[in-house]
DNA sequence: CGAATGATCCGA
DNA sequence: CGGATCATTCGA
């Protein structure tokens, strides 16, 4: 995988998913607020990211008010600049953050301010944008909202 | 399908 | 302080 001499990593999110916190058993923030899910209650705009099973972090943005516990997880992408030229390596949240250089030392960033941003990309049309349930929720959960949401055909939204 | 791999959290 | 858990991924 080539990385552009300066450094710059650009891709284009395609599947994002979204989680509460105390209403939602599936959200980390569900057993109330810890060190790690911190940012989660903190101010909107800003990342929460997590080590997952010992090897993938994952990045969410965090999308309530401050106080309020509230994240979209980012679960695919398509590449931009800097991260190769394969989507299926943006195909999941683990991969996203590997091909972005993400670790959990980037959590509890200014997504509009720091040098991890998110900007502003074309419109897509509600039609091109499928809709369904959230990925690793715990076998018996009630609360089982179709918040994931991607957009239909990409090659960089994950499979299971 | 199961192993990898380690931070985190909870209960004792 | 120990063990269970985990919003995952990869390979057999």
């Amino acid at each position: 995988m080539h990385e552009r001499p300066d450094g710059r990593r650009a891709v284009r999110i395609v599947e994002a998913e979204a989680y509460l916190g105390e209403r939602d058993p599936a959200s980390h923030a569900f057993r109330g607020r810890t060190p790690r899910t911190a940012p989660m209650f903190g101010p909107p705009g800003h990342s929460y990211v997590y080590l997952s099973h010992g090897v993938y972090n994952c990045m969410n943005v965090v999308a309530e008010s401050k106080g309020v516990a509230g994240a979209v997880l980012l679960r695919g992408a398509e590449p931009i600049e800097g991260v190769g030229d394969d989507p299926r390596r943006l195909a999941g949240p683990g991969l996203v953050c590997r091909a972005m250089a993400i670790t959990t030392a980037h959590t509890a960033f200014d997504l509009v301010r720091s040098e991890l941003t998110i900007r502003d990309a074309p419109p897509v049309a509600d039609a091109a944008v499928s809709r369904g349930r959230r990925i690793g929720l715990s076998p018996g959960t009630t609360f089982d909202e179709p918040w994931r949401f991607w957009i239909s055909g990409s090659p960089g939204v994950s499979r299971r």
